[in-house]
DNA sequence: TAGAGCCTGGACAACGTTGTCAGATGCGAG
DNA sequence: CTCGCATCTGACAACGTTGTCCAGGCTCTA
């Protein structure tokens, strides 16, 4: 069978043929294929006259190095995945930039995928990865056990977990104050004369959702406030089903008089709820987002870094892969009060 | 030199040796290598048996398949690539979240990066990503030309441009319709009331600000409005000069009593402008924003579908790998006025 | 001018996988 | 009991690159 049917066969799809490899462009250069790679990689050894023709036969067909082969030559990709909830969220945004922007300076590419907070996805996802043998991979947990991952990291894949930690596995962790956050966040409307606050907030199975209800509590029994189970709401998620929650909250005999929300989708629908109702209610929102100091009043947040959490995990990353790493460790990065204007309000009662 | 040490050398920072390959399961199952392949890929004509055994081998030694291996014997690598501005900016969250969906649903990873508007580390990605041979390329265009990836198109990388068109060079583009949004926009405005009508954006040299301003041009001539030079601003990216911008066209003789924004940054700096101004200004901006409606007034804009550009991109990238594609085409999404009451203010004067 | 040493270039194997093909094995039929 | 056939298995080459190593030619010195 002549070459060129197999290698089309080969390739369905491929409207012009095959590549050049670097035997094409010796053969076409009149040398050695080891010289070729020693041009292409700016190796020594190669007269300039060589390294002129060389370079003339790689410009003529178009020539370009197959990584993929280079990789299984040398062992490392120079690739890293990053495994995230979603690339849609204004979250992560910022963090998967700044884990991108700490690869192109480790010379790496960034291959991602959204788990979708699915955790057989997110399993789905970094495994294949590994099999693309990515140098190391960047895991924002959906799931909560990460013993899938075991083999890989003994295999040397550098592994860091960010903004929730690893499930049964021992690994590095970068995580933003949750539980502090939240506390100084609930202790902000209690120092504003605040003793009814409620808590909208995510499912307790998720890390971030459980501390920062514990920030919640925390805050309510430093001041020797009862909480009362009404003004809780968790695994509220949807839009729907938050404002139902508010709603119920400030309706009743005993309305609360300010609402805390465990995280940024639950913000904005609060943000309206409360722009619909006339008496003011003071508010204060876990993560921060645009715009905020432009509402009426301007919102009040817990402002976490997601940069600086993807920065962190990403040079914690290429430091395992230095092997200047030793033993695993949990970084929590703190997280900031921007006052704005809603969590200043006084109790309406 | 014994085994080990060679190969801990060639990979200097593997904390744990090597990885298992198929060869080594093959040894530990006492079968044939191609045996190993043939269960890894559930090809068939395999004994229950075999298999039961060549699956523990695997299980035990915690093998994975090296895809890089495989992707340089099978010749496609199911990955495509997406080179984007800025993945922190939050129109292209949704974008590059669709195409993601369309990789994930043909079985294809993503990797991407920020060309961080730079037509050099444009052009220095997208051909990183060729060298590593991703079937396909979605390119947000930084710069102008485009004709470096001739021959990578020649040789089989299925391209798609979305959002701003390619440059000297025949490709498939998926974009807006920026023209026709910036009219309907603007038309919107001089439908209100308003003749003097300003118009901040970004440098014309980029594709969609220059279509946006000829969107308003067309709108004002067909109102038979005479554009003032002093009511247009091109080139202000920063929010200061935005800034500086905005207030120019709001004091003097004659202020606009209207403003048209280019891009979803500028409106937000002259959303700040003009919410520190006591006589209301109306307002239309280029691309929808989060919270829009919460602000006093709502904020009117022409909305893009950025997740409808990613798509469309990706599946017709897609389609080009199927074969199924001929000639490149161009391709226009609607945009879509959201009023939401900045639009409609009356003229102040 | 011969020998030593350096510089350049190329042949070859290896990376881990898959496709091809042929050999081995077992079974039923003649 | 042997042959034929179907089924299962494995040896081998190839994918495109890089590392090792050696050969040949050149220069420089004695």
């Amino acid at each position: 069978m002549p070459e060129t049917t197999r290698r089309a066969d080969r390739l369905p799809g491929n409207r012009y043929g095959n590549r050049p490899t670097m035997k094409d462009v010796a053969a076409r250069a009149g040398v050695g294929l080891k010289t070729v790679s020693r041009v292409v990689n700016g190796e020594p050894g190669v007269t300039p006259d060589t390294e002129r023709r060389v370079q003339e036969a790689i410009d003529a067909l178009g020539f370009r190095r197959n990584d993929s082969a280079r990789v299984l030559r040398k062992g490392r990709t120079a690739s890293i995945g990053l495994v995230l909830e979603d690339l849609a969220d204004p979250f992560y945004g910022p963090l998967s930039r700044a884990v991108e922007e700490v690869a192109r300076a480790h010379g790496a590419l960034l291959i991602n995928g959204s788990s979708a907070e699915d955790p057989e996805r997110e399993q789905e996802l970094a495994l294949a990865l590994c099999a693309r043998r990515v140098d190391g991979l960047v895991v924002i947990p959906a799931g909560d056990d990460h013993r899938y991952l075991e083999p890989e990291i003994r295999a040397g894949v550098a592994t860091v977990f960010v903004d929730r930690p690893a499930g049964r596995i021992d690994a590095d962790v970068v995580l933003s104050d949750n539980y502090g956050g939240a506390r100084d966040g609930v202790a902000h409307l209690i120092g504003h004369g605040h003793r009814r606050i409620g808590f909208i907030g995510d499912m307790p199975r998720i890390h971030t959702a459980a501390e920062r209800l514990r920030g919640y509590r925390a805050a309510m029994e430093d001041a020797g406030i009862a909480v009362d189970e009404h003004w809780m709401s968790l695994g509220a998620t949807s839009p729907e089903r938050v404002r139902r929650a508010a709603e119920e909250m400030l309706s009743g005999p005993d309305p609360v008089t300010a609402i805390f929300a465990g995280n940024n989708r639950v913000t904005v629908t609060v943000v309206r709820v409360l722009a619909e109702r006339s008496r003011p209610v003071a508010f204060v929102g876990f993560d921060d987002f645009e715009l905020a100091d432009l509402l009426q009043p301007g919102v009040t947040v817990v402002a976490q870094d997601s940069a600086a959490l993807g920065r962190t995990a990403a040079e914690r990353l290429f430091r395992q892969l230095d092997g200047s790493l030793l033993a695993p460790e949990r970084i929590e990065l703190p997280t900031r009060l921007i006052t704005r204007g809603s969590g200043e309000l006084p109790p309406a009662d």
